[in-house]
DNA sequence: AGACTTTGTCCGAAAAACAATCAAAAGTAT
DNA sequence: ATACTTTTGATTGTTTTTCGGACAAAGTCT
């Protein structure tokens, strides 16, 4: 015995069922929506009722008629409210805020290193969140959701950190339950990597249903979306590809404790440590971008090397998934197209046809964008699933 | 427009929302149904008659009183109808007709050359088809659908292969188109890999939803199941490990043109041929089996070099989909512990803590059954799907 | 300007689901 | 053995939801 909600208004109820149809945006008639989904005239206008009334639905200009009386078309109102997007980095963190269309109104990006823990770095957040909030013209009530990003493993579905190697204090804080207590909202939490994904996959790629994103950073990592959804794995930690063993460096010592592996090989601080080693001038892999840029050789091979050392890890990955698309993110990504060439080189060389006749490598086109973007899609997900619909209008109604 | 069905009787349009339920063949009563989908009692009853009327589901005795009128309990009738599961390999051919409950009936093994083509095999697929089912006391007219494997990549939209190495004729065939003139029924087709991990999951995993399940035989590929859901991949050609490059294998060529696949390293033909080299007198892998099981250490050790290549393609793909169980099946992994302890030793040193410490790797369970399960698995879900009941009381009323 | 076409709204009819009632079937107590 | 209690399973009237037609409004076309 669960159901209390008895005051619910005519047409409310399966309101959520229409309001899917109109999430693309897309402006519909009346007519339209009837003959998609199969209802009477008169349910879709008591359905769309309900929904002006929440004001999810505006009425958009009228259409042009086709002899009779033009009819006025209806789509998604995405100014109603918003959803807040945050990718907290390593050093730097992003928070965004985006309409339910998933267009991303204002975006900060600041200097804030996750180590300081998370009372220190969420109470910030919230502070940052309400001012790009004002500065829209917008209360914290406005938020229908809130998702964020995190550099290291969490549970998903709890919203936790899991052990993270560089997240000291963070590993096992409820960081949804505190979201909640501050706004009143859900929170939810994933792997930078993942929401990077996502944001890559729906920015430029929304047709695509297999799509494998790699970031190549300090770390390497990467985020799976195969049949259309994102794939955690059983304990959320799929995609880490950092230390996998590569050939070239079986005994090159890795962090991890174990030899050779792809982070140790071909990360950002691996390429400039590598060029320190044979000689070059090098602090940090900013530097070796530079060099890149003027045209040093030794540089561009040490990254189209990586690049070949990224490469045969993702063979691997597109025999066992079979990825239409490859998008490389990620600092290291930017330096140009030499790491993307030794990718393709590499992974072309040694993929089945069958797989590779039809693969694109690329580099990211969302890049700093991508993780705001796929947080706040993360958001809208949530936000704007039938539940939370049927939720919003029973509320409303009562 | 596109509704024309008007006759529907009584409480049968959502019938098929309560039959999801009784699925798994657990017993119910009428009190249980009605709080578990939260629909009034009598509610519950109008569309247990319409389930009953399909006799898809049949009552079973009564339940213990609780101090009244002891309630009588529903349950699925597995027995109503039949599907078809069929595992057409390579040289061999498995047939089997499953009840709803997806439970073996009976299975028939013959050898029977795919390569004899389409026509050939599939009529003789029919007939043979037809003899278990008279075996059963049962028509072709029972049958709900067809669930079928076959060794080489397929699209499972169309259930047509796509350049199949071994199955010559096969090529483009419309195998759904065949069956449905043949027994008037939906057919769906996949890779054998794929359904045997379908079938490897449902027996003796059913809790698991991230499994890795890898044949080891003539070839060697891998069938994913991420999510709960089975993994095919942008073209269809995901779990395709075989041609993976392994390290120990450089200079060793490959049929498929490239050198150091794992197929040419670690399948049942490469281990026997390896041994040939340095001088054991074996034709097959049958002959390797034995001489393991004999206790040769030339042909343990070869087993459990084979095992180690294997491992090195699976530690990547455990960093990659985090699954919670690796499964070997196929001929060679029933060589005994040898190849599955050679797996081990390089997945558990390779891996990262967080995704081994769940990890458990494991010799098929199902084996021979697994193919012809999961192909039934697959056909269930069809049969037995929302749309696929829906339609079913539709015909029935009209 | 008038005929025509299509939209948007209203309203009664039909269908579906609900809630309450009641007889039947068993166990339990006397 | 009989009365009582408990819970099922069927029935009936009520409420909610959806449907389908009717009709006015708002345009286009001649």
């Amino acid at each position: 015995m669960e159901r209390e909600i008895k005051a619910t208004a005519p047409g409310s109820a399966a309101a959520s069922e229409l309001f899917q149809l109109l999430r693309d945006g897309v402006p519909r008639t009346r007519a339209e929506l009837a003959s998609i989904t199969g209802l009477a005239r008169s349910t879709v206008a008591l359905r769309l009722d309900a929904l002006l009334e929440l004001d999810l639905i505006t009425p958009i200009g009228a259409a042009s008629s086709s002899g009779g009386r033009p009819p006025s078309q209806y789509a998604l109102n995405p100014s109603a409210r918003v959803v807040v997007g945050a990718d907290l980095g390593a050093t730097h963190a992003t928070i965004g805020v985006a309409d339910l269309s998933g267009a991303i109104q204002v975006t900060r990006r600041t200097a804030r290193p996750i180590a300081e823990g998370p009372d220190v770095v969420l109470a910030w957040f919230a502070q940052e969140t309400r001012e790009l909030l004002s500065g829209l013209g917008r209360t914290p009530a406005d938020i229908l959701a809130v998702g964020m990003g995190l550099p290291g493993p969490v549970e998903h579905d709890t919203g936790r950190p899991t052990n993270p190697p560089i997240m000291p204090g963070w590993d096992g804080f409820d960081v949804p339950g505190w979201v909640h207590r501050e706004f009143g909202v859900k929170a939810l939490v994933d792997n930078d990597v993942n929401i990077m994904a996502i944001g890559e996959q729906s920015r430029a790629f929304p047709t695509a249903t297999d799509v494998l994103f790699v970031k190549v950073a300090t770390g390497i990592g990467a985020g799976i979306i195969s049949g259309g959804v994102l794939q955690r794995g059983a304990q959320g930690s799929a995609g880490d590809i950092g230390h996998v063993r590569i050939e070239r460096g079986a005994h090159v010592p890795c962090r991890c404790g174990n030899f050779g592996c792809l982070e140790a090989m071909a990360s950002g601080p691996a390429i400039a440590a590598q060029l320190r080693a044979s000689g070059t001038d090098v602090q940090s892999m900013g530097d070796v971008s530079d060099l890149v840029r003027a045209g040093d050789l030794d540089s561009i091979r040490a990254v189209r090397q990586a690049g070949k050392d990224i490469g045969e890890v993702l063979a691997t990955c597109v025999s066992l998934i079979n990825p239409s698309i490859i998008v490389l993110g990620g600092s290291v990504s930017r330096v140009g197209e030499h790491l993307l060439a030794g990718v393709r080189e590499v992974v072309y060389q040694r993929s089945s046809p069958l797989a590779s006749q039809h693969l694109s490598i690329v580099q990211s086109q969302a890049n700093e964008d991508a993780a705001v973007i796929g947080a706040s899609i993360l958001a809208l997900q949530h936000a704007l699933s039938p539940e939370s619909i049927d939720e919003m209008s029973a509320r409303r109604s009562a």
